[in-house]
RNA sequence: GGAGAGGUGGCUGAGCGGCUGAAAGCGGCACCCUGCUAAGGUGUUAUACUGGUAACGGUAUCGAGGGUUCGAAUCCCUCCCUCUCCGCCA
C-alpha cells in the first residue's frame, strides 16, 4: 500500500505506474475523496475542540457548585452534530480506503516497461540445455511409468490439478524439501520457520493478497480463514505490528509449506501434469532489512535462489519482469525460469520480489534507525526457493536417460538415498 | 466445549467518569558529578492524521466495534485474542 500523502503528492506518478502496469484502476475519485475528507475532518475537529474546552468548563462549574445546565444543554447539540460529522468522515476514508488499498506498487526504475509478459527481459541464462540421443518423454509419462506420481488418486481424492506423489515420488518431493531448507539455512543464514498454513484476513492483507485477489484463495467461510498461497502470506506476517531495532535487522526466514491456489481464470490451462497445481509445495525466503539496503538485498535474494537450480544442474535464465507482468505488491520482480526438455518449455520455479514498504506498510513492520529515531517501514523481499513441481518436472524430464529411468541429481542423492529412480 | 483471569507507551506495570497522553520503573537520549571499579544527580523520551513555509496548533489513539454521558482507559453490550484449570482429541 502506498502512502496516503505519498498518493496526494505525486499522483501523476501514481497514475502512470498504473498505467505502465496495464492495471485497471480508476483513480478519478481519489481527489475529490481525499479533499472531501479533510474538509469534513477540519469541521468536526473544531468541533471536538471545542467540546473538550466547553467540558472542562462544565467540570469546573460544577466543582464550585455553579449551574452548567445551559452549557450541557448546548454541548448535546453539540454531540449529535459531531456524530453526524464523524459518520460522514469514516463513509469518505472507507471510500478513500477502498481505492487506496487496491493501488499497485510503483515499479522500480530499472523495471522494463511492456504491454505484456512478451515484453520481460532476460538479465542471464545459466546452464546447458541437455541434448539428448532419444525422444524425449513428458515428465507425466515418467512419473507413471516410474510410480511416483498417481495423478488420477489426486483427482479422486480432491479434484482435477490435485496431485498424489507416491513411494520414490513423495520421497523425492521431501528429499528436494531437505535440501533447500538445508542449504538456505547453512549456506545463506536464513533462519528456518515453519508456520500456520492457514491465516486470517488481516494477514492476507498485510502481504497484498486482499482485497484484490480473494477469488484466487481458498476461504473456510465458517472461520473466516484462509489455506496460504505462499509461505511469504504468514512468514511476512509473523513481524505485523513490530518495532524492530535497526541492529537485528536484515531477518532472514526460510520456511517450507504447501501452497494452494484456486488458479481461478486459469482453466484449461496447463492442465497436464504438474505444470499447474491448486496444491503444491515450495520452500520460500522472506527477508526484512533497512530500506538503505533493499536493492543489494534483492540481488543477493536473488543468488541465493540461483544456487538452489545450479545445484541441481538445471538450466534456467532469470527474467526482469516488465511493468505488465510484476505482482501488485512488488517494486521489481526476477522470475527464475528452469529449462525442461520433455515439454520443451521454459518453466518458472520462482519469483524473487523486492516490496520495498508496500507490504510493511500494510502489515505495520517498523523499525528504528537508531534510538529515538522516527519509525520507519521495513523493506521486506521475498523468492521462492524453489517451488516443487516444476522442479520437479525439470529433473525427471532433463535427467531421464533412454531406457526410462531418471538419473537422480548428486546433491539429492544423501537425501535420496538413491542416484537412479527406476 | 465448560470455569476463571487478563489485554494500557520500545518493555514491565499503576490508574475513585472530569487538569491522565496517561503514575512509577526499566530501557533510550542529553547534560552534570565522580581521581579507580561501581554508582549517583537533573532533564528529556509515544504514534497517526490534520492546519501552517515555519514557529506552533488541533484531533484521535489505553485489544476491536457499538452504547450511556456535556465529558469514558475508567460504566454497559457484542466480538477477538492471550493465559490458567477441567473435559475431549492428535
Amino acid at each position: 500500500m502506498l502512502d496516503l500523502k505519498f498518493i496526494r503528492d505525486n499522483f501523476e506518478k501514481v497514475q502512470q505506474a498504473v498505467t505502465n502496469r496495464r492495471d485497471g484502476i480508476d483513480l478519478s475519485q481519489f481527489t475529490t475523496l481525499d479533499e472531501e475528507r479533510r474538509g469534513y475532518l477540519s469541521q468536526v475537529e473544531k468541533m471536538k475542540a471545542q467540546r473538550n474546552a466547553v467540558s472542562l468548563e462544565i467540570a469546573q462549574i460544577k466543582k464550585n457548585k455553579g449551574d452548567a445546565q445551559q452549557k450541557i444543554t448546548e454541548m448535546r447539540d453539540v454531540g449529535t452534530q459531531i456524530k453526524t460529522l464523524d459518520d460522514k468522515v469514516r463513509q469518505v476514508e472507507d471510500a478513500l480506503f477502498q481505492i487506496q488499498a487496491r493501488i499497485p506498487n510503483i515499479p522500480h526504475a530499472s523495471v522494463p516497461v511492456g504491454a505484456s509478459e512478451e515484453d520481460n527481459v532476460s538479465e542471464k541464462t545459466w546452464g546447458e540445455i541437455p541434448i539428448l540421443d532419444f525422444e524425449p518423454k513428458p515428465h507425466w509419462e515418467i512419473a507413471e511409468k516410474l510410480n511416483l506420481i498417481d495423478f488420477e488418486g489426486g483427482a479422486k481424492v480432491a479434484g482435477s490439478s490435485f496431485v498424489t506423489f507416491t513411494g520414490k515420488g513423495a520421497k523425492l518431493a521431501r528429499a528436494l524439501i531437505n535440501f533447500m531448507l538445508d542449504l538456505h539455512i547453512e549456506k545463506h543464514g536464513y533462519t528456518e520457520i515453519s508456520p500456520p498454513f492457514v491465516v486470517n484476513r488481516q494477514t492476507m492483507f498485510g502481504t497484498g493478497q486482499l482485497p484484490k485477489f480473494e477469488e484466487d484463495l481458498y476461504h473456510s467461510q465458517l472461520d473466516d480463514l484462509f489455506l496460504i498461497p505462499t509461505a511469504e502470506v504468514p512468514v511476512t506476517n509473523l513481524l505485523a505490528d513490530r518495532m524492530l531495532k535497526a541492529e537485528e535487522m536484515p531477518i532472514l526466514y526460510t520456511a517450507y509449506t504447501p501452497c494452494f491456489r484456486r488458479e481461478a481464470g486459469a482453466y484449461g490451462k496447463d492442465t497436464k501434469g504438474l505444470m499447474r497445481l491448486h496444491q503444491f509445495d515450495k520452500v520460500e525466503m522472506v527477508k526484512f532489512v533497512d530500506p538503505e539496503t533493499s536493492w543489494a538485498e534483492h540481488e543477493k535474494l536473488l543468488k541465493d535462489a540461483e544456487d538452489v537450480l545450479q545445484a541441481l544442474k538445471l538450466p534456467y535464465r532469470v527474467l526482469n519482469l516488465c511493468t505488465a507482468d510484476i505482482g501488485f505488491s512488488a517494486a521489481k520482480c526476477y522470475d527464475l525460469e528452469v529449462w525442461s526438455v520433455g515439454v520443451d518449455r521454459w518453466l518458472e520455479v520462482s519469483s524473487c520480489s523486492n516490496f520495498e514498504a508496500f507490504q510493511s506498510r500494510r502489515a505495520n513492520i517498523r523499525f528504528r534507525r537508531e534510538k529515538g529515531a522516527k519509525p520507519e517501514f521495513v523493506h521486506t523481499l521475498n523468492s521462492s526457493g524453489l517451488a516443487l513441481p516444476r522442479t520437479i518436472i525439470a529433473i525427471l524430464e532433463n535427467y531421464q536417460q533412454a531406457d526410462g529411468s531418471v538419473k537422480v541429481p548428486e546433491v539429492l542423492q544423501g537425501f535420496l538415498g538413491t542416484d537412479i529412480l527406476k
